[in-house]
DNA sequence: ACCCAATGTGAGCGATGTCAACATCACTAG
DNA sequence: CTAGTGATGTTGACATCGCTCACATTGGGT
């Protein structure tokens, strides 16, 4: 599968298919692993072929998270326009985010993880975690609003963002498939697994009912 | 201060003042860009004198790592003890947590960032970081038992730790100097910074209170 | 005083990110 | 129809990196 030789001098599509090369790459072999080489030679490319779409491999990074904003985003927003009310719209894009975490784990680490130091060095990444917060950010003020809390809207917004996040990091991280629901590091977080909305009631049912 | 000749053949103490120096290194610029032969030259020593300490640069991350396990479970030790009763316990041990993660950045990435993807295999990490979890645990088993939750332990213990990480990461990976507390991405983290306390109240607050 | 295990050195291999100069192609203006 | 231009891909090279191997130095226990 590596390797074929294009009978084309240009590829077509190298910029996507660079992205889900490395996509898959940093899946088995972690971030640290990634080489532009490797995936250009998978491509079937020349080792400097990438430089004509990404400057730089933190930029080939930033082109991976973008892309993870986006999806992320219009997981979220069929969420919320499915939901009946805000109250299951809170929960459930909840639920959507932790989802979209493990099935895109390559995505949300770059996105999450820091790899990518300062989001303002690449524009579109900027505009797109912007987008993508602002739906959270509909429901999070709407609630305030429909329930009359007394509450710091970016305060309350962070630390919803927090319980969400360290679901989602937390499992990412330190999953191991050999874990059972002891009472040990892997095993807690064992127990959280395909729980996301058992979790989540526990941990943002008690907020609602707060003030 | 680089690049100081030593006057004896032998170091003294080299293991350890390379740990050091990788944490300043990784502060710096990142674990990406973290290289055994740029710190062998800050501690004025061959490239190759490293691998008589760390056979590997991942062995050099897990035992900062280890070491931040160690400094993290005597620090909620230390809360442990000062807490007048366990529901203080509760709150103070996250608020250490937070803090640890904050004032450790660096190692708190290392261990729980998913850089070191297997802990079993640096047997120190693992001890270090099951002994670390074991007071987490003491705390919410205590809980359990004198308040007579009706809960899966593993999974609630799992739910505390999501909170008090996301909490950590978010603002680890994501805070900018910058950011004032408006209803950005950055301001919604900025937000978070320095109500530790007030924070984990709100959100652990109403988990006492359920059942 | 001797020896050995621990520790440090030097040279080098294969791989990587990136750059500069060049080649090939698709498309558009005349 | 054709000439030329910008986008895309290639070749070759440089500095750096992780790591290995063979060798040098040292200090502590006999």
């Amino acid at each position: 599968m590596t390797t074929k030789l294009r009978e084309n001098y240009h590829h077509g599509d190298l910029a996507q298919q660079l992205i889900d090369l490395a996509i898959r790459e940093i899946g088995e072999s972690g971030t640290e692993k990634l080489s532009l080489r490797s995936i250009a030679r998978e491509a079937g490319v020349s080792q400097t072929a990438p430089y004509r779409h990404f400057p730089t491999k933190k930029c080939l990074l930033a082109a991976i998270a973008t892309q993870g904003f986006e999806q992320l985003k219009s997981s979220l927003e069929k969420e919320l326009n499915a939901a009946s009310n805000l109250e299951d719209a809170f929960v459930q894009i909840g639920v959507a985010y932790v989802r979209f975490a493990r099935t895109h784990a390559t995505e949300y680490h770059l996105m999450f993880g820091g790899v990518l130091a300062d989001f303002s060095e690449y524009e579109m990444l900027q505009t797109a975690s912007m987008e993508c917060f602002d739906v959270l950010k509909t429901v999070l003020v709407g609630l305030k609003e429909t329930r009359g809390l007394d509450i710091d809207i970016a305060h309350f917004t962070g630390a919803v963002w927090s319980v969400v996040h360290g679901l989602s990091s937390l499992q990412l991280n330190l999953a191991s498939p050999d874990a059972d629901a002891t009472l040990t590091p892997r095993g807690a977080i064992h127990a959280l697994h395909d729980r996301d909305e058992e979790t989540l009631r526990f941990l943002l049912g008690g907020i609602l009912s707060q003030q």
